[in-house]
DNA sequence: TTAGTAATGTTATAGTATAACATTACGTAT
DNA sequence: ATACGTAATGTTATACTATAACATTACTAA
């Protein structure tokens, strides 16, 4: 689905995006919150909470359920992760977003995860909520399915 | 978000409708199953599944967690009803389904639950999938807010 | 009737997440 | 520099969600 390459740039990115962000929201990017963040964008797909314990403990940070749920929440809460809710897992996030919504295609087969950020999607989905009368305040689209490099296989 | 109305009209409903998929389908609506779709569809909210065992319990069936889990397995299998995947609880599905998705607007308020039958968010999603070669094979949409019951008050 | 499959029973455990309270680190006003 | 308030982390315990694995029972069709 991706490009081979190295993750080494993406997660450059993702650790200088996030110290912009944690500036702009007066927030702290702790040793923990980026050591999470950083292992997140390692992985390259969706993680679970309990592997990145496993290689936090490896690694002489503390190794226990809060300490990493509270890092996940935070990343979250700033927009730099998104929680993929059909696996329990989290993944990077490289998208700019205006309003709370994730929208991702999930490959079954290789479980990589694209992030869509198509406004198209956004636009209809407000316009059918506002049909109803329903305000949307955080919009979630899970599409699973096979992805291209897959289809070929 | 819903009109008040008696529930027993579409416990009624579904239930039909679920013996009828269940000739169609060739298997069994047994005890369990039924009683377990009935305990959704009563709930008209989404549920838990060991709320439902709770329930299950105080009425003599057996209350073991593999038991609803099943049913639920059962139920989501034959397109009967749903998991909210954002909030791990299940509800009834009272739509015809041409393609495996799911689509929900969510109030956060009062926690009502309205599935979308839209045709024309299928129809992006996939022309969007289609545009990046991805194949989907199940669509999953919630669409979190303020219904507009609770939107007035 | 009996053999094969579907469904359920049962025990145990895996996997996911948070509550509650204690302690430490940081930022800032004095 | 110091003291104070807040933010972040440490720590223990437990709640919540779900499945594996194997035994038993019920149904179906030859």
């Amino acid at each position: 689905m991706w490009q081979r390459h190295q993750h080494s740039q993406c997660i450059k990115e993702a650790l200088s995006k996030a110290e912009q962000i944690c500036i702009d929201h007066q927030c702290r990017l702790t040793p923990i919150r980026k050591k999470v963040l950083e292992l997140i964008w390692k992985s390259h797909k969706p993680i679970k909470a309990y592997d990145l314990l496993a290689q936090l403990s490896s690694e002489d940070f503390i190794e226990k359920p809060p300490t990493v749920y509270r890092a996940l929440e935070f990343l979250i809460d700033n927009n730099l992760i998104h929680r993929i809710e059909s696996q329990n897992a989290y993944i990077g996030c490289n998208t700019d977003h205006e309003t709370l919504d994730s929208k991702f295609l999930i490959c079954d087969q290789c479980n990589e995860v694209e992030e869509l950020s198509e406004p198209k999607i956004n636009k209809t989905l407000s316009e059918i909520s506002k049909k109803q009368g329903f305000i949307p305040s955080l919009v979630n689209v899970e599409i699973h399915g096979t992805c291209s490099q897959c289809a070929q296989h």
